[in-house]
RNA sequence: UGGGGAGUCGCCAAGUGGUAAGGCAACGGGUUUUGAUCCCGUCAUUCGUAGGUUCGAUCCCUACCUCCUCAGCCA
């Protein structure tokens, strides 16, 4: 491995606090965990909590568990969370121990449920989900007690055993946790802590018609494994008193923190799971995998790396403040890390045909595939009277500063000749379809003598260049912030040129990839063979993961 | 109009009583057979606003403004 320069890490409210702790000996190593519910696929938000919660336990030689919140089984599956896990794998990290479940702890759950009640802190109340609301109070109205508030212990044991029976109907009675109808906090409103629902669970089966509530199954879930920071988003914020009233009410000895970060907005794309679930289910997007998704999957299949994607999460830090990041920010991570891994070849994605008038003589040459990396190795770059360069490497008339072919002008082929464009023929509506160009024999791996060549463009050689797919992707949406207006549907901002196909040519050296490999293509941007339609030899399909950078066509 | 949060460069983000880190972007310049990479340089007299305390404030106090968030038997 390369022995980069260990980068101090940038300071976070988290660490700050992760090191007082420590040197306060509150704790000999730290315990975080990612807790996913399985009822959708991972996105780019998850990525930075992936990051930050393992990322975290690696830096200071602690653990981070996976483990789902596996309570609500009506909206789970299966397939959600054995994505989940390659997706988490697939980012580079490994949790600790086995995967966890909330569902695990049904049994430790239901038995902390009576030591509630018995305490008279919980009861168990009749009231419809409607009343419920009513009598919840308003922002600024406080609640009023539920009439079954104040049943006995013993009523509410005895019913609460019944819900777990399956003596009554779904949504009949809920178990409440007893706090105050009054709280200007309306999550300690007497929260449900239990529901009945008879509902297939993924891991329980039919075992259980009554299912934790989050807020109550968290907390308990975080203190049995041991975790000592529970880093979470924002909006959970209002729901940490809650979170310290179930710990401090139990016979539980650990009782881990819960801190809150702001989650992630990236400029020109959403990280909602709701609208993105939007996207798939009306077709707007080809899947969950679509590589203009900002899931996990989506962006893999983009060819974003994993380590690219570390490297974005650990540049848009932590806070808690609100943020909007600029998808420069991700484009330049990921740049960063296929600039050193991705080998250079040439593709040609508009193709426009030269002839070469003077091709006799002419030679082939080695080039590297990487002109930092000579591991990486060479191969022929295969030269021919006909060939393919990219049709906006040509101007009849060039805007000031053209570097690129033109009428009457000479421009270096990669690795190979210099070429004179001597004549561009036209179709019937005047269109450029070839050129006739001569090259300068003298010219091959060495500078022309007497002149200075600025430009170089790519090209292929007709006969040897493969047919390829090449798939081109770009934003998503039209404007930054697509979902920021409440009043406009995000998806009236949909990018209709996010994707488009493209027939092209490639060179051969790239015939047998694999899917998922990497590549630049020379002057173009970074390129990956298609995760799931690429065929090594028989059919190549290229993703465009992202763009080089370029001082050019901006100006 | 209740509760809980947040406001530091275009976008992120440190700093939290001693005179504004860093990254991304942008802009100059150098190297270059990728208008890429790489290198070098520039880029907040100022920290939401107004007062106050202090020798000294982004940091402490007061008031105000703006934005986010909470009324699921979802997580």
């Amino acid at each position: 491995m390369s022995s980069a320069p260990l980068l101090p890490t940038v300071s976070n409210f988290i660490r700050t606090i992760i090191d007082n702790d420590l040197a306060a000996g509150l704790h000999k190593n730290i315990i975080t965990r990612f807790p996913p519910e399985p009822n959708g696929y991972l996105h780019v938000g998850h990525a930075k909590s992936i990051c930050l919660n393992f990322g975290l336990a690696q830096d200071y030689q602690g653990k981070c568990n996976l483990r789902f919140d596996d309570t609500n089984p009506e909206k789970e599956s299966e397939e959600y969370a054995l994505s989940i896990q390659e997706d988490v794998r697939w980012l580079g990290f490994q949790w600790e121990g086995n995967v966890h479940w909330a569902s695990d702890y049904f049994d430790d759950l239901y038995r902390f449920a009576v030591e509630l009640i018995d305490k008279e802190l919980a009861y168990v109340d009749d009231l419809t989900s409607e009343e419920m609301r009513e009598y919840r109070g308003t922002l600024t109205l406080p609640g009023k007690n539920s009439p079954y508030r104040d049943r006995s212990v013993a009523e509410n044991l005895d019913l609460f055993a019944r819900m777990k029976a399956g003596e009554f109907a779904d949504g009949a009675r809920v178990l409440r946790a007893k706090i105050d109808m009054a709280s200007p906090n309306i999550n300690l409103r007497d929260p449900a802590i239990y529901r009945i629902r008879r509902a297939h669970h993924i891991r329980t089966g039919d075992k259980w018609c009554i299912y934790p509530m989050y807020d109550y199954t968290h907390c308990i879930s975080d203190a049995l494994e041991g975790i000592t920071h529970s880093i979470c988003t924002l909006e959970f914020e209002d729901h940490r008193p809650l979170y310290d009233w179930v710990l401090d009410n139990l016979s539980i000895a650990c009782h881990p923190r819960q801190y809150e970060f702001s989650r992630l907005e990236l400029h020109y794309t959403i990280t909602s799971k709701r609208k993105l679930l939007q996207l798939v289910n009306n077709k707007l997007v080809s899947g969950w995998d679509d590589p203009r998704m900002p899931t996990i999957q989506g962006m893999r299949r983009r060819g974003y790396t994993p380590a690219g994607i570390r490297e974005f999460s650990k540049r848009i830090g932590v806070s808690k403040s609100g943020n909007s990041v600029d998808m420069a920010v991700m484009e330049g991570a990921i740049r960063e890390d296929l600039e050193a891994i991705a080998p250079r070849v040439v593709a040609v994605i508009n193709p426009l045909k030269v002839t070469i008038t003077n091709y006799e003589g002419a030679l082939t040459r080695e080039a590297d595939f990487h002109p930092n990396h000579p591991e990486f190795g060479r191969r022929m770059v295969a030269f021919g009277p006909e060939l393919f360069i990219e049709a906006d490497d040509f101007s009849e008339l060039p805007p000031a500063g053209w570097k690129r072919l033109t009428l009457g002008g000479e421009v270096r082929l990669r690795h190979s000749y210099v070429m004179r464009c001597d004549e561009a023929i036209k179709d019937v509506d005047g269109h450029v379809i070839e050129l006739r160009c001569s090259i300068d024999h003298a010219t091959l791996g060495k500078n022309p003598e007497g002149r200075k060549v600025k430009g170089v463009i790519h090209f292929l050689s007709c006969a040897h260049a493969l047919p390829a797919e090449i798939r081109l992707y770009d934003r998503l949406f039209t404007v930054a912030e697509p979902d920021a207006d409440r009043e406009v549907d995000f998806c009236s901002y949909l990018n209709p040129d996010s994707f488009t196909i493209v027939w092209g040519w490639v060179e051969a050296a790239v015939q047998d990839s694999t899917p998922e490999t990497a590549y630049q293509f020379e002057r173009l941007g970074y390129f990956c063979t298609d995760r799931r339609d690429h065929q090594p030899g028989l059919n190549l399909v290229f993703n465009r993961t992202v763009t080089l950078k370029d001082s050019w066509t901006k100006s």
